[in-house]
DNA sequence: CCTTGACCTTCCCATCGTGGCAAGGTTCAG
DNA sequence: CTGAACCTTGCCACGATGGGAAGGTCAAGG
């Protein structure tokens, strides 16, 4: 099958299934006279492992190893839990991280009336830091160590 | 004060700094004759702000807004309060995403026996997909809407 | 045979925030 | 004068994805 089906039958875009070659995700694909790429349905389900283990938040590096292991028949089921494992651990990481931001914007909700006056605790906060704003700039800061920033969802534009 | 002591004071690297400039985030500085850039303690103070709204995750242009916000005498904490609470919304909605995808990789670590044999749930959840591997491929699925892909956390690499 | 439309190819660009590096100019202390 | 430390601009890279252009292919229908 070509491509166009490839992709629909996987839920991997054919955009992103060249991609995938191109870094060498999955081989190179066989070709038609006319450079048509061609797949089977073993092509197929193994882009929409690729497909499932996205869903969950691997990083391309990770699925390149989870295809590893999926096709090595004397993998170790201990490795593919060592993976994962290590996935949750960061995502767990992230999710506190956010959560200490998304704590410290509903601080500042509920300290911002929000009226029409301009005071605002949520700009003055910005201000001053993140700490409890004890007494504005005095002296200079002591170098806080810089939180992480947020990342914004990479979703797809569409 | 050139660049790298407005770096120092502010919390923010000279790149970057230069790079809010070129997106207009912070007006065009001062130069010297030579063309080095000078800021003043005032600038100083707008990228600690710039920074400390980066740090509780706002995007560049909600940024840019809160900036404006900040200098405008006339502005409204209704304004900033809004701004606030749908980057909020935003964030607690990354939250559900990933706890919803940290549950789902620890039920499939639980269920994975993790010693030395190759027989693993967790690659035969990816073959099958998200939904419970209620029986194998039959009949092609109904194209399942894709999950959204967890944005792996942009954090600089220094 | 020719047209039309759907499909395919490759290649380049944009995102977003940040860093790295290179080639070169400036400034200041020794 | 020299060297270190600083500054300048400009380009490239990351990761995952989409957009689009310019052009080739293929099948159905006239």
């Amino acid at each position: 099958m070509n491509i166009g089906q490839a992709a629909r039958g996987s839920g991997v875009s054919a955009k992103m299934i060249r991609h995938y070659e191109t870094i060498g995700l999955i081989p190179r694909a066989a070709r038609s006279l006319a450079g048509y790429r061609h797949y089977t349905e073993a092509d197929v389900q193994r882009l929409a492992f690729i497909r499932h283990a996205r869903n969950v938040g691997f990083a391309t590096e990770e699925i390149r190893e989870l295809l590893s292991l999926w096709q090595n028949r004397r993998r170790s089921a201990r490795d593919v839990k060592r993976l994962a494992a290590e996935h949750l651990a960061e995502i767990e990481a992230r999710i506190a991280e956010l959560q200490s931001i998304s704590a410290t914007l509903a601080h500042l909700l509920a300290h911002c009336h929000g009226d029409a006056r301009p005071e605002c605790p949520i700009i003055d906060a910005l201000r001053f830091g993140p700490d409890p704003p004890a007494h504005p700039p005095r002296g200079k800061a002591p170098r806080r160590p810089r939180r992480v920033p947020l990342p914004a969802p990479r979703r797809p534009k569409n």
